[in-house]
DNA sequence: GTCGGTTATGAACAATGTTCAATAGCCTTC
DNA sequence: GAAGGCTATTGAACATTGTTCATAACCGAC
């Protein structure tokens, strides 16, 4: 029985990412599969490799639009341009999101691609622009405009906050509470923070216009 | 064909467990199936739940070996009680046998029980002495003897390097050299540390006994 | 030797990702 | 309108997975 409902190629694309992010949603990247997507848009699981190369396709796929999300969440923040103010806002969003959407969170930055799959440039570029935006906080440090030590150091806070979240959700820091975590987050950063303040305020004095 | 080699439960249970770890080091966790490790060690499918509970179980106790090893490999380093000389240490052995035993480390942390899994008490109890270990370093700052504070401080450091290590294993830091993750991994403790001696410096003297 | 109780077996089951010949329906052409 | 062809869809099939459990093989005791 073909073309049952006469969708496109398109719509069923978006029909089937769809799906596939509302499984993750419900059931984590785990309980994904091809049958369960295949069953919620009505069609076969055959129909699926004629949209997607494979299931770790799909997966990029929904993490692309969690990324948009992301970077749409972020740009809602009116940055001051003082590191102190603008970081811990970044901070509360990010932690906001990985609390709302746990896993969509997971499937982002906890899934490995199967052997052979890897994330496409697409995807790179869209992870890429995240990190420009958080790094937009971090850049007043260190004088009008990125520089490779700005990049550094929001990589190295960046990757901070994950091995928190990280290691919170899977249970491993122990038996920490979400509470527990977003005061670690908290602490690493502004730590942090102080520190990287700290190396520059002997410096010379901060751009004035 | 019963008890072909007539090897006791507790001996089978050793084999089993380094089998597996074999097979970790080798491919990965997920190249880690039921069938692998019964002909590695000579013995059927079934036999493997005659042992263990579950793959999960088998997998839990690889791990509990890998932290035992960690542990050791951490007790050798002589500690000066200085944090600025002792944290980096530590530092180098962590990304050292994560550089050198990536698979096994990989297992540790990145992996996921399933549904219904929980890591047993005793595991989490070794997680627990691994950190104290750690946690030794930054103690002096505080002062004679582990605070809540020293807590926080070595979970938010070991969270950090732990997110560093995981995403750039991923490729999701963009691409991360293993240098790069050296070099983000020192910059994100040292600048964290002097975070936390700003933070001391200004404050009461440290006890004197 | 015989018997009883472990213990290893491996066939079986359900579920997985993925493939692909067959087919059902739509579109173009006459 | 009818016919033929093209293409999207199917769903059965395959290999592989974790896990179970009736069966059978073995060992030690009597």
């Amino acid at each position: 029985m073909a073309r049952r409902s006469d969708h496109s190629r398109s719509e069923l694309f978006v029909m089937m990412v769809a799906a596939a992010r509302s499984i993750i949603v419900e059931e984590g990247v785990a309980g994904l599969t091809a049958r369960k997507v295949a069953a919620s848009v009505g069609y076969s699981p055959g129909s699926i490799y004629n949209v997607f190369k494979n299931l770790d396709d799909l997966i990029v796929q929904v993490n692309g639009e969690t990324l948009d999300q992301l970077t749409a969440d972020f740009a809602q923040i009116s940055m001051t341009g003082d590191p102190q103010r603008d970081l811990p806002a970044i901070i509360d969003h990010y932690l906001a999101f990985e609390a709302a959407h746990p896993n969509l969170w997971s499937a982002l930055f906890d899934y490995d691609l199967k052997e052979g799959n890897r994330w496409p440039d697409w995807y790179l570029a869209k992870v890429d622009q995240l990190f420009a935006m958080a790094e937009a906080a971090v850049v007043p440090i260190y004088g009008p405009a990125p520089t490779r030590e700005s990049r550094i150091a929001i990589q190295a806070l960046w990757a901070g906050l994950h091995g928190i979240t990280s290691l919170a959700r899977s249970g491993t820091l122990g038996k920490v509470a979400d509470e527990t975590a977003r005061a670690l987050a908290h602490h690493l950063t502004t730590t942090y923070l102080a520190g990287l303040m700290e190396g520059k305020d002997e410096g010379p004095s901060p751009p004035h216009n």
